[in-house]
RNA sequence: GGGAGCUUAGCUCAGCUGGUUCAGAGCAUCUGCCUUACAAGCAGAGGGUCGGGGGUUCGAACCCCUCAGCUCCCACCA
């Protein structure tokens, strides 16, 4: 035989999939005799490039996708990509200052047209990337957050939102970057722990002569800018300075003393200074005491003039003049070193500065209800079911959501704005001229400025599981199309915890508010591919494995059940190349029982008895199989559907199927059971298809001329047929004395290829049932007898509760076998001596049910039974 | 600070309804095999006080309390 004994995956996975897409098994279009079945890919972002992440999420789907789609679902699997606003403009920025352009000396649209060059040029890898490991998506509908028409989407949504009220224009604290002069996002924002100074300075009160009260504080340059210092109501210490005010040192301005319980009284002196321009916190101590907000930096970080002293001078440097002068003037009482977590530009490492600015934000409250209700009741399911509590909690207590975002890549905000600073929201310039003339506004065209901000790329994804059908039922009206008619809601939505609030939650909110449905039913949460460490896999930490080497070393398909063997729903993935080489190993294992069964010569012999028991044996347990399978898949336990088919496969086919049928060497196979052998590997590998589509397309028309198109990413899904539960029971008894007497040999030294004779009480003999040529067959057993006596010197072993006798005359050395028969006798009479105790107790008698009780009897008879035996064997060496 | 979760074999984890599928799987280790499908393999073995303590129960890895350690999410304290 020419097939060689390793399986090389390379040349086989290009070929399948080519052939897939080219007959279009991955193309979908609603069918409404079918039931459909549909996911909407998380989508990745379109400068991404495919990390380990991604491939344990996509695995999930594929798997997910092609079993629906043998299940005779319409199944429909939607790609595309995100345009991620704040990652793909960081990466064309860095990209312009490698050709040396900077972002500041480009228009915003020249700025556009670079980044749409870099999206043309890289925005697809990431989908190639995943055809590689296999995804089974519809390719036709891939989609981008800012395609023209999803663009237009994002638009409508904004200003239909805004016209029922939701979305309105306010205050808020950006992270402000003093050196690259922009603000950045959360994202963009690295926290380091610094070592600072906290001082404490005196404030006077206000008509007192020598009174002061203490704060501390690590930006004494920011006094300027306090509103009031603040003091917690229930602080015993300052209960005298209830209503009085305190004067702000070196400006002799005085501010109000104030109480809040959000101070903390043990902290510092348990006086806060109050400066809501320049902290998050404080900005809003300031709001619930209406509180004035006086702004002292200018963008670049400089002090500017409402500062009073030290105008012009950076942050840091005034920081280090004031904190002399307040020494120098009696106002600074002591400094202390202080540790404190201080926030650094991602892009040029200057420490950001809280800024106030206007935002536009998203009202919360009232549409995050039908989202938090279908998801608490049930509805919409979270997988696993332990996020409800999250989402309840994140759901409960959500603050409104700023979406403005100061960038030029993404949706920009429509909204327009009069030199005078009026605005009117609108999708064009000649639509705002519109309404600003209904306002009655003086207004020329060419005078309205648009927005400058974009919207965040959540403001975009969160429509995906609508805009991927159709991106025009955002405009009132519009009932949507056939496509979103057929497939919304979608089935399962596979991504990763992280998102849930960002992503998930929010898209819950749109389907219900644009379609009036929940956009999926199912919500599996992946967990976190970690290295062998535990440490998040990350570019910069560089441990994380190329996914398309491991690819191309271990082949898609074991690559995919590499991950999947150790990634229950919402538990991390720490992720070992162990793992992939066992994948791999398994591929090729099935591939090896392919050359075992393709090598055989078939001969129209009758069909040897053992043959037909291995037969019903194992039509049953693959039976059983079935329903175990789609048990978990029901529960959305991929990881362990995969372990179940894994376990079949090489356990049940391999090690006891084909051993059992398996001729000798160089002898031929009857017909009957050749063909119902290769029945079996087919279910089976349509049981494995979904987790390794490529090895088992392979086989599939390997195993037996096909016609064109009969193809197993179509074949049916397997259904279980009748299990005999007798048969898997008596079999197993089987297996077990097998491996008994395999185990045996190995202790005592025995060759495998010595038969051995075996003995047994008449009286047992039928326990066996059908299986004692099984068991000669494959424990190498010459012939089976019955005697009532054990003879001479021989192994005794008791499989459950029958005793098996092998002789061994002159074979074993008597006196170590004395002794562990002597250990075993010990053992066993301590385990009878604590079922006496338990059976004594009159409290388990009448307590225990009665199943529970007769198990425990049975358990009883059986250990004196065996106690019996081990005497006599005993007795008779 | 608020919330969630985890702790079971050397490692990674299952253990779903409290009771013979309850102490499991894979990897690693060890022993013996290059036995004509597969050494990417075969046949076996050893290995666990189920994080500590207390309780409920006839019975606890599983339920309750408590302590300890770890992880994640959110908010980040002048």
């Amino acid at each position: 035989m020419s097939l060689s004994t390793k399986y090389d995956p390379s040349e086989v996975e290009s070929k399948w999939y080519r052939y897939w897409m080219d007959n279009g098994f991955f193309d979908s279009k609603p069918n409404p005799s079918k039931e459909p079945y549909t996911i909407v890919i998380p989508p990745p972002n379109v400068t991404g490039v495919l990390h380990m992440g991604h491939m344990l999420n996509n695995t999930i789907q594929d798997i997910l996708v092609r079993k629906a789609r043998m299940e005779g679902k319409e199944a429909c699997w939607v790609p595309g990509t995100d345009h991620a606003s704040i990652a793909t403009e960081a990466r064309v920025v860095a990209m312009l200052k490698e050709k040396g352009i900077k972002k500041s000396d480009l228009s915003r649209d020249e700025f556009l047209k670079y980044a749409w060059e870099w999206k043309e040029k890289y925005g697809g890898i990431i989908l190639e990337q995943l055809k590689k490991l296999g995804a089974s998506c519809d390719w036709s509908r891939t989609k981008f957050t800012m395609d023209d028409n999803y663009y237009d989407a994002v638009i409508d949504v904004f200003i239909d939102l805004y016209k029922k009220g939701n979305i309105y224009r306010g205050m808020r604290m950006v992270n402000w970057d003093p050196a690259g002069k922009t603000a950045l996002s959360d994202d963009e924002v690295n926290y380091k722990d610094v070592q600072t100074k906290l001082y404490y300075i005196k404030y006077a009160i206000e008509g007192s002569k020598d009174e002061f009260v203490t704060v501390a504080t690590v930006r004494p340059e920011t006094i300027m800018g306090d509103s009031a210092i603040c003091i917690n109501p229930n602080d015993e210490r300052y209960k005298h300075l209830k209503g009085k005010k305190a004067v702000i040192p070196l400006i002799n301005r005085p501010i109000p003393i104030i109480e809040d319980e959000y101070v903390t009284m043990d902290f510092g002196t348990g006086c806060l200074k109050v400066t809501p321009a320049h902290d998050m916190n404080d900005y809003e101590l300031g709001k619930r005491h209406k509180l004035e907000v006086i702004d002292i930096l200018n963008e670049d970080g400089t002090l500017n003039a409402k500062a009073k002293i030290f105008v012009g001078e950076d942050r840091f440097v005034a920081r280090k003049k004031i904190s002399k002068e307040l020494e120098e003037k009696n106002f600074l009482s002591k400094v202390e070193d202080y540790k404190s977590n201080v926030g650094f530009s991602e892009r040029t490492d200057a420490v950001i500065e809280p800024r106030l600015s206007l935002q536009w934000f998203l009202k919360m409250k009232e549409i995050t209800k039908p989202a938090l209700e279908h998801v608490m009741n049930d509805d919409i399911q979270l997988i696993p079911p332990k996020f409800k509590n999250t989402y309840h909690h994140w759901m409960s207590n959500v603050r409104d959501w700023c979406i403005s975002r100061q960038l030029w890549w993404g949706h920009r905000i429509p909204t327009w704005y009069a030199p005078d600073g009026s605005f009117v929201v609108a999708k064009t310039r000649e639509e705002a001229f519109a309404e600003f003339k209904i306002l009655n506004s003086k207004i020329k065209i060419e005078e309205i400025r648009q927005d400058e901000d974009v919207l965040d790329t959540w403001f975009s994804s969160w429509l995906w599981p609508i805009a991927v059908f159709d991106t025009s039922v955002f405009k009132v009206g519009n009932k949507g199309n056939e496509d979103l008619n057929y497939y919304y809601p979608t089935n399962d939505l596979v991504t990763a915890p992280e998102i849930l609030f960002f992503w998930v939650a929010r898209m819950i909110i749109a389907g219900y508010e644009y379609k009036g449905a929940m956009p999926f039913k199912n919500v599996y949460l992946t967990g976190i591919v970690r290295d062998k460490q535990g440490r998040k896999m990350s570019k910069s930490l560089g441990n994380s494995p190329d996914p398309l080497e491991l690819i191309s070393t271990y082949g898609a398909d074991g690559v995919r059940t590499g991950m999947l063997f150790s990634s229950p729903a919402g538990n991390d993935l720490l992720f070992d190349e162990k793992l992939v080489e066992q994948g791999r190993n398994f591929a090729n294992k099935i591939w090896n029982a392919f050359r075992l069964v393709k090598g055989w010569t078939v001969v129209p012999e009758p069909q040897p008895a053992v043959n037909q028991i291995g037969i019903a044996w194992f039509e049953s347990k693959m039976s059983q199989t079935i329903l175990e399978l789609d048990d978990h898949f029901k529960k959305f336990r991929i990881s362990d559907a995969l372990h179940t088919v894994y376990k079949l496969v090489w356990d049940d086919f391999c090690s006891w199927y084909l051993e059992i049928i398996k001729p000798e060497y160089t002898k031929p196979i009857d017909r009957a059971t050749y063909e119902k052998t290769v029945e079996f590997f087919e279910t089976v590998l349509r049981l494995l298809h979904p987790f390794m589509p490529f090895i088992t397309e392979e086989l599939w028309h390997e195993l037996k001329d096909r016609k064109d198109r009969d193809c197993i990413i179509t074949a049916p899904w397997p259904t279980a047929t009748s299990i005999d539960q007798s048969i898997i029971e008596q079999a197993s008894f089987a297996f077990e004395i097998i491996t008994e007497i395999r185990n045996m040999r190995n202790a005592k030294g025995l060759s495998p290829k010595e038969a051995l004779p075996v003995s047994l009480k008449k009286s047992d003999l039928p326990l066996l049932s059908v299986f004692p040529p099984i068991i000669q067959k494959l424990a190498n057993i010459s012939r089976i007898e019955t005697s009532d006596q054990n003879k001479g010197n021989g192994a005794a072993l008791l499989v459950r509760a029958t005793e098996f006798f092998i002789p061994l005359e002159g074979k074993i050395d008597i006196e170590k076998e004395r002794e562990t028969l002597k250990k075993e006798l010990d053992y066993t009479n301590g385990f009878l001596a604590s079922i006496n105790k338990k059976l004594e107790n009159e409290k388990f008698i009448s307590g225990a049910p009665l199943q529970v009780l007769e198990a425990e009897r049975k358990k009883k008879m059986d250990t004196e039974n065996k106690i019996k035996s081990l005497e006599q064997s005993l007795a008779a060496l």
